[in-house]
RNA sequence: GCGAUCGUAGCUCAGCUGGUUAGAGCACUGGUUUGUGGUACCAGGGGUCGCGGGUUCAAGUCCCGUCGGUCGCCCCA
């Protein structure tokens, strides 16, 4: 048996695939400041309520996939599942309201417990955009515009953004009320999986994955019949918003989300090239999120990106590299190679030092590291006060004075 | 929670229908070159065959259980 596991779900990361990720977050944290989204921080935990009443206590991720625990003072606390239940607890109880409207934005780690597969892990990490304290249909476009710019950047191909509207209240509820007594008649044509979701959540029937559902689904009463004006005229703001910005998007009428706090728009980045986790970044509309908190009536946006996702889809990152390596040969040497290291880094030269192995060794080690000079100290050079500098694309190598190093090994 | 599949060296894997001291490549260490890499050659270290039990004269190989990985369902980023 390994006398140490890791726990199931989570990820321990070293090299491609660490920068992988630290590429994305590197991405997002640029477009982030090109949009205007302030950074923020919330905390990792939070009381099990702020999840439990924002997310909807029907909902998977609140019913069986929280990793919730009794802290010692007998409070019940849970790790994250997502962003934008603590983001809006920290605008009700951290007096962000003074802000608004604030566009925020944040990532780090999340947790659900579930079975791990392509692209879902138990500890996975998010990217997170919110708008919030804005009604403005301005703003789902301008959310949206973040959203594809950063995948642009990332130059991820073939994520098409899904676009639909939940409407408003009135037209979510009169709509479910029509899908459910739709369902309910032919529930007999229904999968089992989507017999059960009837009395849970009926819409979800409409992205089932069984083709024994397709008929039923594609008869299905649609949103835009039950559209109030208002809820119709906001789509359509947010999508002539969105023609004008020049972001291309597909209707997808029958795109519903999860989360039970979705209003009005809904949209998802979906892409082929991730098996069965399709989706790459999603969010919508919550309007009524921060009032079910105990909050004022606010009015807010936002989406979240998984960044394990869009790191598997991302080319391989540029390898980072020493731009000098030191190869300092005995105990003399080595006490000036230190002095040479730190100026070279204090002047912003990445540098390091090969110290163990035979002179082969370290110059091999040089290599690997991808440097472009190896600085090469022994008592011989020191004693005339230079260095050799090697340089290892062209294999030419010189004496250079210990004054000069910097120089010489800036100089291209 | 359900289903499928896999689990042999640090990594990627081979090991046929069970049969002597379990192999390869890469990586690592040393050497060919007592202070010169990227190529090549030589040598070396490293394995409770995930774990537990069972069948058998004999198990890495078959059976059961368990833990873990992977992929899918549910659900979701």
């Amino acid at each position: 048996m390994t006398p140490v596991q890791p726990v199931r779900g989570t990820q321990s990361l070293l090299g491609e695939d660490a920068d992988r990720l630290a590429t994305v977050v590197a991405a997002f944290e640029r477009v982030r400041r090109l949009y205007g989204f302030k950074r923020v921080e919330v905390p990792t935990i939070e009381q099990t309520a702020v999840f439990a009443r924002t997310i909807g206590e029907t909902t998977d991720v609140v019913s069986k996939e929280m990793y919730s625990f009794e802290d010692r003072g007998g409070e019940s606390i849970t790790l994250r599942p997502e962003f934008t239940a603590g983001i809006c607890r920290a605008y009700i109880s951290e007096g962000w309201q003074q802000h608004a409207p604030i566009k925020v934005a944040t990532h780090g780690s999340a947790f659900r417990y579930e079975r791990p597969q392509k692209g879902r892990f138990r500890e996975f990490r998010q990217l997170d955009a919110e708008i919030i304290g804005s009604g403005e249909p301005q703003a789902d476009v301008e959310l949206l515009g973040f959203a594809e710019q950063l995948l642009r950047e990332l130059k991820i191909e073939g994520a098409i953004l899904k676009l639909n509207t939940l409407g408003d209240p009135e037209t979510r509820s009169a709509w479910r009320d029509a899908l459910h007594e739709h369902f309910r008649s032919r529930a007999s044509e229904l999968s089992d999986d989507s017999r059960a979701r009837l009395e849970r959540n009926p819409l979800r029937i409409l992205d089932s994955k069984a083709h024994q559902d397709w008929p039923v689904v594609d008869s299905a009463p649609v949103i835009d019949d039950f559209l109030t004006d208002e809820a119709a005229d906001f789509f359509g703001k947010v999508t002539q918003g969105l023609d004008a910005a020049g972001i291309h998007w597909e209707r997808a009428p029958r795109l519903v989300r999860g989360l039970d706090y979705y209003r009005h728009t809904a949209f998802e980045f979906v892409t082929d090239r991730l098996g069965a986790q399709g989706t790459v970044l999603a969010g919508g509309r919550y309007d009524g999120l921060i009032e079910s908190l105990g909050g004022p009536q606010t009015p807010a946006v936002g989406w979240a990106a998984g960044i394990e996702r869009l790191a598997m889809m991302i080319e391989v990152p540029a390898r980072e590299t020493s731009r000098a390596v030191l190869v300092p040969l005995g105990e003399r040497a080595e006490a000036a190679a230190q002095r040479i290291l730190a100026d070279l880094r204090r002047t912003g030269v990445a540098a390091d030092m090969a110290y163990r192995g035979n002179m082969k060794k370290r110059l091999s080690r040089a290599n690997d590291a991808g440097a472009a000079y190896v600085i090469i100290v022994g008592d011989d050079e020191l004693d005339r006060g230079e260095a050799q500098v090697k340089n290892l694309a062209t294999g030419e190598q010189r004496a250079v004075a210990l004054d000069d190093l910097t120089a010489a090994v800036i100089a291209a």
